[in-house]
DNA sequence: CTGAAAGCGCTTACAG
DNA sequence: CTGAAAGCGCTTACAG
């Protein structure tokens, strides 16, 4: 119930009390021990330039010494801002939250932050003046926000409102460069239609995502790029909008594969949605790939079991939750040239033994 | 940079001032405007008993036409503790760690305290350092623990001699009742071999996952005794430990299909190295559930992706993660007596396509 | 480059 | 049932 280990004798004062029963020290028994302020001691650990480099030297010492470390709680409330950094999402996949709260925490290790979390429902009534209270009541340094709420203007207007900054994760520049990490999908889906064209594929169909994700958008415009640039179009008829979900993903794959001519091979938005291709190939007796050729978007670990393993294009999001806290990190550091401009990432697209030339006619 | 709005104009007090333009209320403004001394909106706040009900109602009302609520920081200033509950993890499975966070932020819904989540690695040298660094410094009100980590006793020592309060998730009763929440994997586990046996299989299999997990050991336990009350037995030969991952999953199931006799049915501890069992048959040209009956525990989304859909044995995590936070918040309440009480947890056999009569010899 | 005073927004310990 | 004083552990604003 307390995190004061015994309490000092009477008298005592801390230093002079041993180390496994001694209170935790404060920046009041620094200051005394160094013979200085508390004010010169706040310095030392605010990095003010303000302090002679032997004042410096003899209070980090001793910092080091006693194992101290500044009461967040007490800093934050003299800040009117607390060390704690928000990641917002609404992301349904679950790998997807934890790589990049993974991110998120790389960047934050060795500093004072910590990490709270907050999944949201957008179409909640209450969703912003719930996300006012929670940021305005726990004065967050900042908050990180994934797809889709990255893509939300009203939610972005009532964090400038309160002037709490933020770093959105998001796969078009939505934003000023400085808060933004900007997701390449566009260039991803471009590899997965070249990927497809030179295997020699020229019915090939696309299933995106729902069109209120702006990925959804970039992954099909990509795409369409892509075949371009080999001389190929994506037809009306094989060009189908579902939920970046698994049984969305089916029912478009079992229309798109009655059509006739049947594509030989197919994009999904996402690896969901291509899992439910598989399904559906299965349904119908297609193998995959000698029937039918399948890409998807994510390289979620289900692609690495699915089988055949799924040919898939990856995005890094690990390290896009490291980039995206960095740069609220060093918002107000000396490297701010270096986080003024666009955060930029760029997918990749990993081959394995879900697509192949296509089934001789 | 500053949570306060507009700064009120001199001499105005917060209250004249309009809704928009204000900056936030504090208990001070409230004990002006209810008449009344900070102290007693104070005892408000906190649910003390000793205020009459009419003096609580009329602040009451006061802090709801605000909006006040009280600053965390500052709270636990003066408390000294914090509001945060962390969440200490190393459990490798998206789903799991995304399916708990979910549980604790439901218990914590309407609360005021806020999850900070912290992944940790036991092998390291500076495991218990970090972590006592971690929370005496945050001062956290409690923590919970999951697999493997709620496991560990120098660890939750450790959090006994800081006064840290915890709930530990396991799947045998480690502690006292009120710090634990108990998954009965032993049952799912017998649930699993009851299933197996009535459809017919004599030539039963099981990979279990490393033995420094409790539930690989408790899993194994109730498979075996599901199996002796049908009158089986797990025969040492069929009786592989693996690490609960996907490829060590693969390599014994490729020992255990090369045997003479071959099992008709294999279960394995968790349900990634049930995917590893798939694809073993698959290389062998094994059909399941024709040739091989196969059975996982977590029944985790990848269940319900692979082909044949995987009977599997379900944990209800969400819940499991609610219960643990009610425990910590309850602790210290009226309703003691409730969550002085272990807390336990059934699993479910989820039977679906991979799991049928054994092959006619 | 350094410090004394006041304050951040709450609660504790004490008194009545 | 209620309140005045002191304090939680820091930083700001000011002064030198």
């Amino acid at each position: 119930m307390n995190y004061r280990k015994k309490p000092a004798a009477p008298g005592a004062t801390p230093a002079a009390t041993s180390d496994t029963g001694r209170k935790r020290s404060t920046i009041n028994d620094i200051a005394r021990m160094a013979n200085v302020s508390k004010k010169t001691v706040s310095r030392v650990i605010n990095d003010s330039p303000f302090v002679k480099e032997e004042t410096r030297l003899k209070i980090n010492t001793i910092i080091r010494e006693l194992g101290f470390a500044p009461d967040p709680q007490a800093r934050g409330l003299a800040f009117r801002r607390s060390f704690l950094i928000g990641m917002i999402y609404d992301n349904p996949t679950a790998q997807y939250v934890v790589n990049m709260q993974q991110g998120i925490l790389d960047a934050m290790r060795g500093t004072s932050f910590e990490l709270v979390i907050r999944p949201c429902d957008r179409s909640l009534a209450t969703f912003l003046p719930d996300m006012r209270h929670f940021i305005e009541r726990q004065k967050l340094f900042g908050v990180v926000l994934t797809p889709s709420v990255s893509e939300d203007d009203r939610f972005v207007r009532l964090l400038q409102e309160i002037d709490c900054p933020y770093v959105r994760i998001a796969s078009v520049p939505l934003d000023t460069p400085a808060t933004m990490v900007v997701t390449h999908d566009f260039s991803g889906a471009a590899d997965a239609a070249r990927h497809l064209a030179d295997l020699g594929h020229e019915l090939i169909a696309h299933i995106s995502g729902p069109a209120s994700f702006r990925s959804s958008h970039e992954r099909r415009r990509g795409f369409t790029e892509g075949l371009a640039e080999r001389g190929l179009k994506l037809r009306r008829t094989y060009d189908r909008e579902a939920g970046y979900t698994f049984d969305s993903g089916m029912a478009a794959a079992q229309e798109l594969l009655s059509l006739n001519p049947r594509p030989t091979a197919i994009f999904a938005g996402n690896d969901e949605m291509a899992a439910g291709v598989y399904k559906a190939a299965r349904n119908l007796g297609l193998a995959i790939p000698g029937d039918l050729s399948v890409v998807g978007f994510d390289d979620s670990p289900v692609a690495s079991r699915m089988w055949p393993l799924l040919t898939s294009v990856r995005l890094p999001i690990r390290d896009m939750g490291r980039m995206a806290a960095e740069k609220l990190f060093h918002k107000r550091t000396e490297r701010r040239a270096r986080n003024d401009d666009v955060t930029e990432v760029i997918p990749t697209l990993v081959i394995r033994e879900s697509s192949a030339r296509p089934p001789v006619a």
